[in-house]
DNA sequence: CTGAAAGCGCTTACAG
DNA sequence: CTGAAAGCGCTTACAG
């Protein structure tokens, strides 16, 4: 493959010159500038990102995105709307995108990976996170973007929808409609923060609204299909059941609805909300609060390119997203 | 950051020393390499991947995946599960996935990527594919994979199911059941592979039983929820609608239940197959050719990371792996 | 068994 | 306006 060498040679200039040409810098005449450009187009030449990298900021134009391991608990949907919105802004940029997870729950790859040089920054999409991690990153000064609020006592730049209040402002939604018997099922274990934030808004709304928390309305668990089955039985099976359910992921959603007719009801029957809206609930009917990832997706891929773009150190900056809630069949109101 | 500088004075020997010593190469006494090799985890040292990837291969340990544009006419779940499976393949051998997609239609991106030596090899997973781009990496032996079967002229090592087979597999299994009037529905373009294929081994599988082909039982279009259900719009309205029906994708299978459903109809009344098993398929009971895409991806990342090894140019490997069908609530025998 | 030197492909002051 | 030189962090023959 040609290298700025060969370039040069063909071009009749030094090599310094070459790579003035080709950066748009120095002072060359436009005459030489043009033969020199004309002759790396007719070679096919592209400069080795290595090389440049190595030289310039030790570093290659990519920013890696870090996701829960593919299989484990999060939707396909949003996973591949949150790649393709990274990648576009990153295209944009001139960015690559690198693709990574951690195999176990320790942290170590990812800092293997910022001190190998391959990445100029990184994306977290994940529920639970390592202070530690963050900490070194930190104290590393090196540029990260979560996507999601940050573990507690962790300081750094974040987009997020505020699942408190999406939660909050469902729950009104459903007791606005006549509803007193409202369900909470979260979309992965407790400990996670959107498991935490959404459960936080749901029972702050029942609070305001002078409805008491009743336990037996709460299941944590999964956000899969069997945890939305399970989560039905159980309760139906309550001497009194639910009106409205609010469901943490849309598969818990659509095993709810799969559940009820089962137990020969359908979606007239209960009112059922979901988070993370997708095509799936949608041809499902189900109602859900839209959460827009591939927002928060690009939102982050800016943050971040902006960040890479300082040297120094600056101050973590944050955005929060609406989300809104989306009518579909399932939302009946109590009768 | 450390470099291996810091780690050679650190330690007390040069720079060469301790290079030989991190790297497992060379003669050095016991006692310098274990003293080098624990400043160097002292110092958190990892050695700059550009640097070292300039001064061996030009290359770094990178593996480019390149998908359709994210939103576009491929299922999440695939996607996901490709990433998966490249990504456990690749992490085993210690390469980074880099993640990528064409803009347009042209294939440039691609080869900029390759030349400025981000990847030392490239996986491909797309339906459609210029044959140029292909033969320009062939002209420079660039280690490539398709995760499809190659286009007309392309001479390259490749992993697919038989989809001609799958689809022959399909149709005799509902013939074999009773039926004679069987529609098929494209997944995609009939300028796709995995479309001509399908429909091949359909058109196959009739004309091998005796039974027409006729193009009124054939809908060609995208392999969405919209095109399934009109596509089931379509055959009902025929004078003899089909009794069973190849759903080209989960998705079209998915809208013609909808469509069913809007009819008056259930799964009790049509038989349906669909390609592409998936979480979504098996939730709603759909019969469906398994196609081990996880399976797929882990091979070409194999012969990939192979083929990597070789410098010399070496003979395109191909693997063909077997497609199942599973038998859900969909598959009913014709009355 | 270990150190000094060259070089991977590039960029960037620094001379002329 | 252009060329010669140093250097990014590493590895690999080559001397000693």
């Amino acid at each position: 493959m040609a290298t700025i060498k060969d370039v040069a040679k063909a071009a009749g200039v030094s090599i310094a010159a070459a790579s003035l040409a080709l950066n748009g810098k120095g002072s060359l005449s436009e005459e030489t500038r043009a033969k020199i450009i004309e002759t790396a187009e007719r070679l096919n030449y592209k400069p080795n990102a290595l090389a440049k990298g190595l030289v310039t900021s030790n570093k290659i134009n990519t920013i890696g995105i870090i996701i829960p391991k593919p299989g484990t608990e999060f939707l396909p949907f949003v996973g591949m709307d949150i790649l393709g919105g990274i990648g576009e802004v990153a295209n944009e940029k001139k960015y690559n995108m690198l693709l990574d997870w951690e195999e176990g729950l320790g942290g170590t790859k990812v800092l293997d990976l910022v001190r190998s040089g391959i990445v100029r920054g990184l994306v977290f999409f994940l529920p639970l996170n390592d202070v530690t991690t963050f900490r070194a990153l930190n104290d590393l000064n090196f540029p990260y973007v979560l996507m999601s609020r940050p573990p507690e006592g962790v300081y750094c730049s974040w987009v997020d929808v505020d699942n408190v209040d999406a939660a909050y402002q469902a729950t009104v939604s459903l007791i606005k409609a006549g509803h007193t018997r409202i369900s909470f099922s979260s979309p992965g274990p407790i400990d996670f923060l959107v498991s935490s934030d959404r459960h936080s808004g749901y029972r702050q709304a029942l609070l305001s609204h002078n409805i008491a928390y009743d336990e037996s309305y709460v299941s944590i668990g999964n956000g899969d299909i069997q945890s939305g089955k399970a989560a039905m039985t159980h309760f139906l099976s309550l001497k009194e059941p639910p009106t409205a359910l609010i469901a943490g992921s849309n598969l818990l959603a659509i095993g709810m609805l799969e559940s009820l007719k089962e137990h020969g009801l359908d979606h007239r029957d209960k009112a059922i909300i979901t988070f993370d809206d997708s095509p799936l609930a949608e041809s499902y009917g189900i109602s859900a609060i839209h959460i827009p990832t591939n927002t928060i997706a690009k939102e982050s891929a800016r943050l971040l390119i902006k960040r890479i773009g300082h040297t120094r150190r600056v101050e973590p900056e944050n955005i929060v997203i609406d989300a809104q809630l989306i009518v579909r069949n399932t939302f009946v109101p109590a009768r």
